[in-house]
DNA sequence: TGTATTCAGGACTTGGAAATCCAATACTGA
DNA sequence: TCAGTATTGGATTTCCAAGTCCTGAATACA
């Protein structure tokens, strides 16, 4: 809706990699058997995280991909500006009349303005922590109210 | 960004409409020109408007389109449910785990919601007189300081 | 050193939004 | 009634994100 699904699954399957924890690599296989993401599109996605260095890759039997921060250190900005260049935004106009800016005003910017920046808050603020557990949580309670995960 | 063409579209022709004012029709051929939105696309997307009856079209030599409503009783909301079902929002997980709603949160649902009910609220109390004048305002400017317009 | 395993990355296909094209229809004014 | 004008709507093309496929390269371990 707002993300496009490689920032989504870029980072789902970091909050995964956080949960498992440990210091052995987490194979594509299993994140995206477990999160029911496409593997080929996920093994793209987790290239452009390996090459921004978000991640660490080990080829080979018993390879995959470690965490390079801590998951506290590890802010949803990062990964998302990878894929959907979310920093642009500044400057892009609602309605397409680019670009936008506060000396050049879109008809609805003095509203939308301060939307745009709770949503650049809400990225910088939340760290792969804060998502711990909550999505297996959440699958968990749909499965219970009889609901698609 | 977070509209559709159509919608940004369809939202520029309204007002442009909404700032000729007057009683006979505007041609679409008018707006396209105008707002530089491509032919029959904009006729495509006029054509929704027309079904959803916020403008009323005439064929024929001096036809076109009127605003069924008053300009001030147009609300952005209804243009922009037209094209991209921002209803639906409501139920969408931004992380890609549908569905989300009260019961069953998405991870980062508690900020996001507050920030969805912002941008509904934005659209629903914004009508088309609020935006006139201000597109053909800030084209002037971005003229002005040598930018695409 | 050989082989199975895992990621890397280029090429290709699919699907849906955006844009284009064209024949049909409705209308105006002479 | 006729010619010209403007919207209608179906068919088609273009473009890009999403998804798939295949070969190559690196690595572990027997």
């Amino acid at each position: 809706m707002i993300l496009s699904r490689a920032s989504e699954y870029a980072i789902r399957a970091m909050v995964y990699m956080a949960e498992k924890g440990g210091d052995s690599p987490t194979q594509l296989k299993d994140i995206a058997e477990s999160e029911s993401i496409p593997f080929h599109f996920l093994a793209k996605t987790m290239q452009v995280l390996t090459r921004i260095r978000l991640v660490k890759s080990f080829r080979g039997p018993r390879g995959g991909f470690t965490l390079m921060k801590k998951p506290d250190q590890i802010y949803l900005y990062e990964i998302v500006n990878a894929f959907d260049a979310i920093s642009q935004w500044e400057t892009t106009c609602i309605l397409g009349i680019n670009p936008c800016s506060d000396e050049v005003i879109c008809p609805i910017h003095e509203d939308w303005k301060p939307i745009k920046e709770e949503i650049f808050k809400m990225f910088q603020e939340k760290t792969l922590t804060d998502l711990v557990g909550q999505i297996t949580a959440k699958r968990e309670k749909l499965k219970e109210l009889g609901l698609t995960g």
